[in-house]
DNA sequence: GCCGTTTTCGGCCCGACTGTTTTCAGTCG
């Protein structure tokens, strides 16, 4: 792999920044739409973009051709863009910020510039301050008001503040669904929004429902004892804020477009205005109440997401798919993949237990997962903290278990570290005596991407290591994947028939979604695994399930997905 | 700028809300 390439990020973050400042120019807005899009394919990669244009295969990313590929061949090769270049003699560059204030857009941010010389958020404040706004054609006194509103928040709406992690939410929205249902109005209620697509943080939560008294319901939703603060509250919608601090907005729809509505309402966004889209070469306008014929002005109401894509003429898809990934090619020619689901599962490969840093005795935790419905159950403690033969002891402990405890079998796993040379911490024959090892990385995150590959790959190559525990080191709002070429791991968990872990704590979920998906194409199989360090965290297995889903997983390419028996048949030779 | 179940040219999602307007432009999701 070549060095010093941009970034996916950095890429995208130019094409982003060019469609900004086309947008400032009056450029036309499906242009600005193409550049957009094509940020968006090249951050979701899960290859190396810069580099596959070089090679003259970018083009095969839908939204990528020619144009958009020679301009990121010039900017890995100059580290400029011409175009931006060219965009910055025409425009000062702080009006891009100008523009990302909220409520502000394109068109008023060159009235400001034209009419005030606004060249800088700082310009707009104190052009607002100065009560000069109010003025202008367009903009009136609550204009001027809501922008400096907008400009005394820090940053609104810039950072990922206010984005709360999946695994904390998921309970709260479960729960909420369930005591709506409960009530003798509700007819049908869904989770909708990114928490039905299993995104892995979420802002706001979506719950749609039918009732047949709908204001009863909104009463009642408004009314529930976790509910701190009501924002908003109808007939046929309410917003409540949690004590925990999660806002909920519930809508009660027609019964007849519940379908549409569902569907609409749980997105993305992406996935929306591609159905959109190719409905309208159809004649077809697709809106969230209904689809309307364009010819015959026929209005198609589903009651039910089912009919929706059918009537469409797509399979239903699974709302983890819904983001516009090439899931609509698929489920038009019927190729989506049967995704795997909790139930599929048959142990878990990754946990840990107070001998070393878990909570939970090795009993608790055994019985925890047997309560869950796991047939196995791998203990995994760091092995630096098994030191001076509790390693064997632990080996010991565990037989004695399998003895006394019924329908579950555990698993005398260990988790080693992968020093900074690529050994693990552990030596050959005292690993070859465990059932299961997991072989992570917990140091030296920052190392340059060749040594941290070199090692990774040097620990694939060890005949006792079976997987690699987070694979990328990412942990949400927190610290970035260490830099990897993820490309040549894929290749060497090939090669050398190493597994890679989607761990399922909340705020790694690492495999991320797309790295999942490309393991998988690539051939290597994957263990979902909890790393619990408690019982209750046991149950995180769902988050991984559902981020290997957003992966395009099935149950075939995951290794835990089988019972013990047949995991020790794919793992590496004695 | 991209793309092809009608297209290599001529299209490109849809509706709500806001603030400013007397019919609409801009912004947002």
């Amino acid at each position: 792999m070549a060095r010093g390439l941009p970034s996916n990020a950095q890429l995208a973050d130019q094409f982003e920044l060019l469609a900004d400042m086309l947008e400032l120019d009056g450029a036309d807005a499906f242009r600005l739409t193409a550049y957009r899009r094509a940020a968006t394919r090249i951050r979701e990669s899960a290859v190396p973009v810069a580099q596959l244009a070089l090679d003259g295969k970018a083009t095969r990313l839908s939204g990528i051709g020619t144009t958009i590929q020679n301009k990121i061949i010039e900017f890995s090769e100059t580290g400029d863009l011409s175009a931006i270049a060219k965009l910055r003699d025409k425009l000062p560059a702080g009006l891009v910020e100008v523009m990302h204030v909220p409520g502000l857009g394109p068109k008023t941010a060159r009235k400001l510039h034209s009419e005030l010389g606004v060249q800088s958020a700082a310009d707009l404040r104190s052009a607002a301050e100065n009560g000069l706004l109010a003025g202008l054609p367009g903009l009136g006194p609550k204009s001027e008001e809501k922008i400096l509103r907008a400009l005394s928040k820090p940053k609104a709406g810039v950072t990922e503040r206010g984005r709360v992690l999946l695994g904390r939410v998921l309970p709260a929205v479960e729960r909420a669904v369930e005591e709506l249902r409960e009530h003798p109005a509700a007819e049908r209620v869904s989770e909708a929004g990114s928490v039905r697509r299993r995104c892995e943080t979420v802002r706001d939560l979506d719950i749609i429902a039918t009732a047949s008294d709908p204001s009863a319901l909104t009463t009642h939703f408004a009314a529930l004892p976790w509910v701190a603060e009501v924002v908003a509250q109808g007939s046929t919608k309410a917003t409540v804020v949690s004590h925990d601090g999660l806002r909920f907005d519930l809508r009660v729809v027609p019964p007849e477009s519940y379908g549409n509505l569902l569907q609409h309402f749980t997105g993305s966004k992406a996935h929306n205005v591609a159905l959109r889209e190719e409905a309208v070469g159809r004649k077809l306008s697709v809106s969230e109440y209904g689809v309307k014929n364009a010819e015959t002005g026929d209005v198609f109401r589903a009651a039910d997401e089912e009919e929706l894509y059918a009537f469409l003429g797509y399979e239903w898809i699974p709302p983890e798919l819904r983001e516009n990934r090439g899931e609509l090619a698929a489920a038009r020619d019927g190729s989506l993949p049967r995704l795997v689901e909790l139930g599929d599962l048959k142990g878990d490969l990754h946990s840990h237990t107070d001998w070393s840093d878990g909570r939970g005795t090795l009993e608790e935790m055994v019985l925890g997962a047997r309560a869950l419905g796991r047939r196995y159950l791998a203990v995994c403690d760091h092995a630096k903290r098994l030191k001076d033969g509790r390693l064997e002891r632990q080996a010991e402990e565990i037989a004695a278990l399998n003895g006394r405890v019924d329908g579950i079998e555990v698993l005398s796993g260990v988790e080693v570290d992968i020093r900074a040379d690529g050994s693990v911490d552990v030596a050959d024959e005292p690993l070859a005596d465990r059932a299961w090892v997991m072989a992570s990385v917990h140091s030296g995150f920052d190392k340059p991407r060749a040594e941290l590959t070199r090692r990774i790959a040097a620990a694939m190559e060890n005949p006792h290591v079976d997987c690699i525990g987070h694979p990328t080191g990412r942990k949400i709002n927190r610290r970035d994947s260490y830099d990897i070429d993820f490309e040549a791991l894929l290749e060497k968990a090939v090669e050398t028939g190493t597994f890679l872990e989607i761990n399922s704590q909340p705020d790694r979920l690492d495999l991320i979604d797309t790295h999942a998906r490309a393991a998988a194409e690539a051939g290597v199989r994957i263990v979902i695994s909890t790393d619990a360090h408690r019982v209750h965290e046991l149950d995180y297995l769902g988050l991984g399930v559902a981020q290997a889903r957003r992966g395009w997983l099935t149950a075939d390419r995951i290794v835990n997905a089988r019972p013990w028996q047949e995991v020790r048949k794919l793992m590496k030779g004695p």
